[in-house]
DNA sequence: CGGTTACCCTGGATGC
DNA sequence: TGCATCCAGGGTAACC
Protein backbone atom coordinates (compact mmCIF):
# COMPACT_ATOMS: atom_id res chain seq x y z
CA UNK A 1 0.00 0.00 0.00
CA UNK A 2 1.76 3.22 -0.64
CA UNK A 3 1.33 6.03 0.96
CA UNK A 4 4.75 7.77 2.87
CA UNK A 5 5.90 6.67 6.06
CA UNK A 6 7.72 9.70 7.70
CA UNK A 7 10.18 10.26 10.48
CA UNK A 8 8.79 10.57 14.37
CA UNK A 9 10.00 10.04 17.35
CA UNK A 10 10.81 6.36 17.03
CA UNK A 11 12.23 6.66 13.43
CA UNK A 12 14.44 9.75 14.52
CA UNK A 13 15.79 7.57 17.58
CA UNK A 14 16.58 4.38 15.19
CA UNK A 15 18.54 7.32 13.23
CA UNK A 16 20.69 8.81 16.02
CA UNK A 17 21.25 5.30 17.10
CA UNK A 18 22.06 4.00 13.98
CA UNK A 19 24.60 7.16 13.79
CA UNK A 20 26.14 6.86 17.28
CA UNK A 21 28.47 4.59 16.86
CA UNK A 22 29.16 5.04 13.70
CA UNK A 23 29.99 8.83 14.15
CA UNK A 24 30.76 9.66 18.04
CA UNK A 25 34.44 10.80 18.67
CA UNK A 26 35.24 11.20 15.17
CA UNK A 27 36.35 14.62 13.68
CA UNK A 28 33.79 16.21 10.83
CA UNK A 29 36.60 16.16 8.12
CA UNK A 30 34.35 17.39 5.13
CA UNK A 31 31.39 19.04 4.63
CA UNK A 32 29.57 19.20 1.43
CA UNK A 33 25.77 20.94 0.95
CA UNK A 34 24.96 19.32 -2.24
CA UNK A 35 21.62 21.24 -1.62
CA UNK A 36 21.70 24.73 -0.15
CA UNK A 37 17.97 25.00 -0.47
CA UNK A 38 17.56 22.96 2.92
CA UNK A 39 20.42 25.54 5.09
CA UNK A 40 18.21 27.38 8.17
CA UNK A 41 20.38 29.76 9.21
CA UNK A 42 23.82 30.03 7.12
CA UNK A 43 25.34 29.84 3.93
CA UNK A 44 27.23 26.46 2.93
CA UNK A 45 30.72 27.88 3.24
CA UNK A 46 29.96 28.82 6.83
CA UNK A 47 28.62 25.92 7.68
CA UNK A 48 31.93 23.82 5.75
CA UNK A 49 34.05 26.71 8.00
CA UNK A 50 31.99 26.21 10.93
CA UNK A 51 32.32 22.43 11.46
CA UNK A 52 35.30 21.72 9.99
CA UNK A 53 37.54 20.07 12.60
CA UNK A 54 34.91 19.95 15.21
CA UNK A 55 35.23 16.60 17.09
CA UNK A 56 31.41 14.99 17.41
CA UNK A 57 30.80 14.58 21.06
CA UNK A 58 27.59 12.65 20.75
CA UNK A 59 24.58 12.70 18.52
CA UNK A 60 21.03 12.67 20.03
CA UNK A 61 17.45 13.26 19.55
CA UNK A 62 15.33 16.05 20.54
CA UNK A 63 11.98 15.69 19.60
CA UNK A 64 12.24 15.01 15.65
CA UNK A 65 15.50 17.17 15.66
CA UNK A 66 18.93 15.04 14.92
CA UNK A 67 21.70 16.76 17.00
CA UNK A 68 25.41 16.59 16.41
CA UNK A 69 27.38 18.11 19.14
CA UNK A 70 30.18 19.31 18.38
CA UNK A 71 33.53 20.40 20.44
CA UNK A 72 37.28 21.29 19.37
CA UNK A 73 39.72 18.83 19.73
CA UNK A 74 41.40 21.80 22.17
CA UNK A 75 38.27 22.02 23.87
CA UNK A 76 39.24 25.85 23.53
CA UNK A 77 36.14 26.47 21.30
CA UNK A 78 32.85 26.46 22.90
CA UNK A 79 30.86 23.37 22.03
CA UNK A 80 28.91 23.82 18.74
CA UNK A 81 25.46 21.88 17.55
CA UNK A 82 24.89 20.82 13.75
CA UNK A 83 20.95 20.52 13.83
CA UNK A 84 19.51 18.51 10.87
CA UNK A 85 14.93 18.04 10.92
CA UNK A 86 14.44 15.20 8.69
CA UNK A 87 10.90 16.22 8.52
CA UNK A 88 8.85 14.07 6.11
CA UNK A 89 11.17 12.16 3.67
CA UNK A 90 14.54 13.06 5.24
CA UNK A 91 17.09 10.24 6.34
CA UNK A 92 20.59 9.00 6.99
CA UNK A 93 22.83 6.32 4.97
CA UNK A 94 25.81 5.20 5.72
CA UNK A 95 28.67 2.97 3.96
CA UNK A 96 28.00 3.76 0.89
CA UNK A 97 30.79 5.49 -1.58
CA UNK A 98 29.04 6.81 -3.88
CA UNK A 99 25.77 9.47 -3.14
CA UNK A 100 22.54 7.91 -2.77
CA UNK A 101 19.45 9.48 -5.06
CA UNK A 102 18.32 12.68 -3.76
CA UNK A 103 21.63 12.93 -1.64
CA UNK A 104 21.31 16.54 0.09
CA UNK A 105 24.03 16.85 2.35
CA UNK A 106 27.64 14.85 3.28
CA UNK A 107 29.35 14.48 6.55
CA UNK A 108 32.52 13.01 6.26
CA UNK A 109 34.21 11.71 9.63
CA UNK A 110 37.07 10.17 10.51
CA UNK A 111 39.85 9.86 13.36
CA UNK A 112 42.82 12.47 12.90
CA UNK A 113 45.33 10.06 11.30
CA UNK A 114 42.81 8.28 8.90
CA UNK A 115 43.03 9.78 5.41
CA UNK A 116 40.00 8.52 3.98
CA UNK A 117 37.11 9.67 5.89
CA UNK A 118 33.83 7.70 6.55
CA UNK A 119 30.32 9.20 4.98
CA UNK A 120 27.36 9.51 6.27
CA UNK A 121 24.74 10.76 3.34
CA UNK A 122 21.75 12.99 4.82
CA UNK A 123 18.83 12.25 1.81
CA UNK A 124 16.09 13.84 1.46
CA UNK A 125 13.41 13.36 -1.26
CA UNK A 126 11.28 16.10 -0.99
CA UNK A 127 13.62 19.04 0.24
CA UNK A 128 11.39 20.17 3.27
CA UNK A 129 13.95 18.72 5.70
CA UNK A 130 16.05 21.82 7.38
CA UNK A 131 20.01 22.04 8.28
CA UNK A 132 20.96 24.60 10.98
CA UNK A 133 24.01 25.15 12.75
CA UNK A 134 24.40 26.47 16.70
CA UNK A 135 27.33 28.28 17.97
CA UNK A 136 26.26 27.94 21.45
CA UNK A 137 24.62 24.85 23.07
CA UNK A 138 22.02 28.23 24.33
CA UNK A 139 21.49 29.12 20.79
CA UNK A 140 20.52 25.88 20.21
CA UNK A 141 18.41 25.22 23.19
CA UNK A 142 16.42 28.41 22.16
CA UNK A 143 15.68 27.60 18.90
CA UNK A 144 14.63 24.34 19.82
CA UNK A 145 12.05 25.98 22.62
CA UNK A 146 10.68 28.13 20.79
CA UNK A 147 8.76 25.84 18.93
CA UNK A 148 8.46 22.24 21.28
CA UNK A 149 7.05 21.73 24.52
CA UNK A 150 8.77 18.31 26.67
CA UNK A 151 9.73 15.58 24.75
CA UNK A 152 6.72 12.88 24.27
CA UNK A 153 8.85 9.98 26.23
CA UNK A 154 9.90 12.79 28.83
CA UNK A 155 6.25 14.68 29.45
CA UNK A 156 4.78 14.12 32.99
CA UNK A 157 1.19 13.48 33.29
CA UNK A 158 0.80 16.52 35.47
CA UNK A 159 2.21 18.18 32.21
CA UNK A 160 0.03 16.53 29.99
CA UNK A 161 -3.11 17.29 31.97
CA UNK A 162 -2.30 20.60 32.27
CA UNK A 163 -1.81 21.17 28.33
CA UNK A 164 -4.49 19.47 27.64
CA UNK A 165 -7.12 21.27 30.11
CA UNK A 166 -5.99 24.68 28.35
CA UNK A 167 -6.67 24.07 24.94
CA UNK A 168 -10.55 23.24 23.10
CA UNK A 169 -9.10 21.80 20.41
CA UNK A 170 -9.23 17.90 19.48
CA UNK A 171 -7.33 15.55 21.27
CA UNK A 172 -5.23 14.07 17.66
CA UNK A 173 -4.47 17.04 16.57
CA UNK A 174 -3.12 18.55 20.63
CA UNK A 175 -1.45 15.39 20.53
CA UNK A 176 0.31 16.43 17.47
CA UNK A 177 1.28 19.81 18.33
CA UNK A 178 5.58 19.59 18.82
CA UNK A 179 4.67 22.97 21.44
CA UNK A 180 2.31 20.58 23.91
CA UNK A 181 4.61 17.78 23.55
CA UNK A 182 7.59 16.82 20.61
CA UNK A 183 7.94 13.69 19.27
CA UNK A 184 4.14 12.50 17.63
CA UNK A 185 3.25 12.88 14.10
CA UNK A 186 0.31 11.57 11.91
CA UNK A 187 0.66 7.66 12.24
CA UNK A 188 1.36 7.47 15.99
CA UNK A 189 -0.99 9.78 17.32
CA UNK A 190 -3.57 7.38 15.67
CA UNK A 191 -1.94 3.98 16.70
CA UNK A 192 -1.17 5.79 20.75
CA UNK A 193 -5.64 6.95 20.64
CA UNK A 194 -6.13 3.47 19.13
CA UNK A 195 -3.76 1.75 22.63
CA UNK A 196 -5.97 4.49 24.95
CA UNK A 197 -9.31 3.79 23.67
CA UNK A 198 -9.93 7.18 23.39
CA UNK A 199 -11.78 8.77 19.90
CA UNK A 200 -9.76 11.29 17.91
CA UNK A 201 -11.90 13.49 18.03
CA UNK A 202 -12.39 14.26 21.43
CA UNK A 203 -11.89 17.54 22.63
CA UNK A 204 -8.66 17.70 24.56
CA UNK A 205 -10.29 19.99 27.63
CA UNK A 206 -13.25 17.01 27.99
CA UNK A 207 -10.94 14.80 29.01
CA UNK A 208 -11.34 13.04 32.19
CA UNK A 209 -8.43 12.74 34.22
CA UNK A 210 -8.38 9.06 34.20
CA UNK A 211 -8.13 8.94 30.18
CA UNK A 212 -5.08 11.64 30.05
CA UNK A 213 -3.85 8.88 32.13
CA UNK A 214 -4.26 5.96 29.76
CA UNK A 215 -3.06 8.30 26.90
CA UNK A 216 0.09 9.06 28.88
CA UNK A 217 0.49 5.38 29.31
CA UNK A 218 0.03 4.63 25.43
CA UNK A 219 2.37 7.49 24.49
CA UNK A 220 5.30 5.08 26.40
CA UNK A 221 3.91 2.44 24.95
CA UNK A 222 3.49 2.81 21.44
CA UNK A 223 6.86 4.73 21.05
CA UNK A 224 8.88 2.84 23.09
CA UNK A 225 7.66 -0.60 20.91
CA UNK A 226 8.13 1.59 17.82
CA UNK A 227 11.78 2.07 18.78
CA UNK A 228 12.21 -1.58 19.57
CA UNK A 229 10.84 -2.43 15.75
CA UNK A 230 13.12 0.32 14.57
CA UNK A 231 10.41 2.10 13.50
CA UNK A 232 7.72 1.82 10.55
CA UNK A 233 8.55 1.78 6.83
CA UNK A 234 5.54 1.77 4.92
CA UNK A 235 7.06 2.58 1.97
CA UNK A 236 10.49 3.21 0.66
CA UNK A 237 10.80 6.40 2.31
CA UNK A 238 12.31 5.41 5.61
CA UNK A 239 14.96 3.03 5.81
CA UNK A 240 17.58 2.26 9.41
CA UNK A 241 21.39 4.40 8.51
CA UNK A 242 21.63 0.95 6.81
CA UNK A 243 19.04 0.62 4.61
CA UNK A 244 16.24 -1.68 6.18
CA UNK A 245 12.73 -1.56 6.50
CA UNK A 246 11.79 -0.73 10.18
CA UNK A 247 9.57 -3.58 11.87
CA UNK A 248 6.51 -1.71 13.42
CA UNK A 249 4.58 -2.30 10.51
CA UNK A 250 4.03 -5.51 11.76
CA UNK A 251 2.34 -3.78 14.65
CA UNK A 252 0.91 -1.32 13.18
CA UNK A 253 -2.97 -2.05 13.99
CA UNK A 254 -4.47 1.12 11.87
CA UNK A 255 -2.89 3.60 9.14
CA UNK A 256 -3.83 2.23 5.83
CA UNK A 257 -6.07 -0.57 7.33
CA UNK A 258 -8.87 1.36 6.04
CA UNK A 259 -11.79 -1.30 5.60
CA UNK A 260 -10.32 -3.94 7.32
CA UNK A 261 -11.04 -6.05 10.64
CA UNK A 262 -9.73 -4.25 13.83
CA UNK A 263 -6.65 -6.51 15.25
CA UNK A 264 -8.57 -6.27 18.92
CA UNK A 265 -12.31 -6.56 18.21
CA UNK A 266 -15.08 -7.29 15.40
CA UNK A 267 -15.11 -3.37 14.25
CA UNK A 268 -13.51 -2.26 11.12
CA UNK A 269 -10.93 0.03 10.72
CA UNK A 270 -12.61 3.28 9.72
CA UNK A 271 -10.93 6.27 7.83
CA UNK A 272 -12.11 10.00 8.71
CA UNK A 273 -11.11 13.71 8.24
CA UNK A 274 -10.59 15.50 11.58
CA UNK A 275 -10.32 19.80 11.90
CA UNK A 276 -6.92 21.23 12.01
CA UNK A 277 -5.30 18.60 10.19
CA UNK A 278 -5.37 19.84 6.55
CA UNK A 279 -6.99 16.76 5.19
CA UNK A 280 -4.39 14.29 6.27
CA UNK A 281 -6.27 10.95 7.32
CA UNK A 282 -7.37 9.67 10.79
CA UNK A 283 -7.75 5.91 11.27
CA UNK A 284 -9.97 4.43 14.29
CA UNK A 285 -12.10 1.66 15.66
CA UNK A 286 -15.40 2.65 16.53
CA UNK A 287 -15.30 -1.01 18.88
CA UNK A 288 -11.98 -0.10 20.50
CA UNK A 289 -12.40 3.77 20.33
CA UNK A 290 -16.24 5.01 21.51
CA UNK A 291 -17.34 8.27 19.78
CA UNK A 292 -18.65 10.16 22.99
CA UNK A 293 -20.30 13.69 22.17
CA UNK A 294 -17.93 16.35 23.32
CA UNK A 295 -19.54 17.59 26.56
CA UNK A 296 -18.10 19.72 28.88
CA UNK A 297 -17.11 18.25 32.05
CA UNK A 298 -18.84 19.40 35.26
CA UNK A 299 -17.96 20.15 38.48
CA UNK A 300 -18.59 16.77 40.17
CA UNK A 301 -20.82 15.39 37.79
CA UNK A 302 -18.89 13.02 35.39
CA UNK A 303 -19.91 12.64 31.88
CA UNK A 304 -20.61 8.67 31.14
CA UNK A 305 -22.63 8.42 28.52
C1' DC B 1 -4.26 34.96 21.77
C1' DG B 2 -6.07 30.42 20.21
C1' DG B 3 -7.57 27.97 16.34
C1' DT B 4 -7.53 27.22 11.36
C1' DT B 5 -5.65 27.26 6.81
C1' DA B 6 -2.29 27.98 2.80
C1' DC B 7 1.93 26.81 1.42
C1' DC B 8 6.59 24.78 1.04
C1' DC B 9 8.33 20.37 -1.97
C1' DT B 10 8.63 15.86 -4.92
C1' DG B 11 7.14 11.58 -6.80
C1' DG B 12 4.00 7.84 -7.04
C1' DA B 13 -0.82 6.81 -7.81
C1' DT B 14 -4.97 7.88 -10.03
C1' DG B 15 -8.14 9.81 -13.59
C1' DC B 16 -9.54 10.92 -18.26
C1' DT C 1 0.54 6.79 -23.82
C1' DG C 2 0.32 11.35 -22.07
C1' DC C 3 -0.94 14.86 -19.32
C1' DA C 4 -3.40 16.84 -15.32
C1' DT C 5 -4.70 16.18 -10.70
C1' DC C 6 -4.50 14.28 -6.19
C1' DC C 7 -2.20 12.78 -2.14
C1' DA C 8 1.25 12.28 1.55
C1' DG C 9 2.27 15.30 6.07
C1' DG C 10 6.10 18.22 9.42
C1' DG C 11 6.48 22.81 10.12
C1' DT C 12 6.01 27.92 9.53
C1' DA C 13 3.50 32.02 8.44
C1' DA C 14 -0.55 34.41 7.86
C1' DC C 15 -5.18 34.68 8.72
C1' DC C 16 -9.67 35.54 11.49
Amino acid sequence: MGSTAVPELPEVETMVRGLRPAVEGLVLQRLEVLDPFLLENSTADQLKTRAHGRVVRSIQRRGKWVVFACDSISSQDPHAFLVIQPRMTGGFRLGEQDPPRHARLLIGVGSPRSREPRLVWFTDTRRLGRIAWYDSAQEAERAFARSHGPDALRITLVELEHALRRTSRAIKPTLMDQKVLAGIGNIYADEILFDAGIHPGRLANVLRTSEIASIHEAISRVLNAAIAAEGSSFDASYRTVLGLEGGFLNENHLYGREGSRCHRCEATIEKLKLPGLLGRPTYWCRGCQPLKPNRRLKKKHTNHD
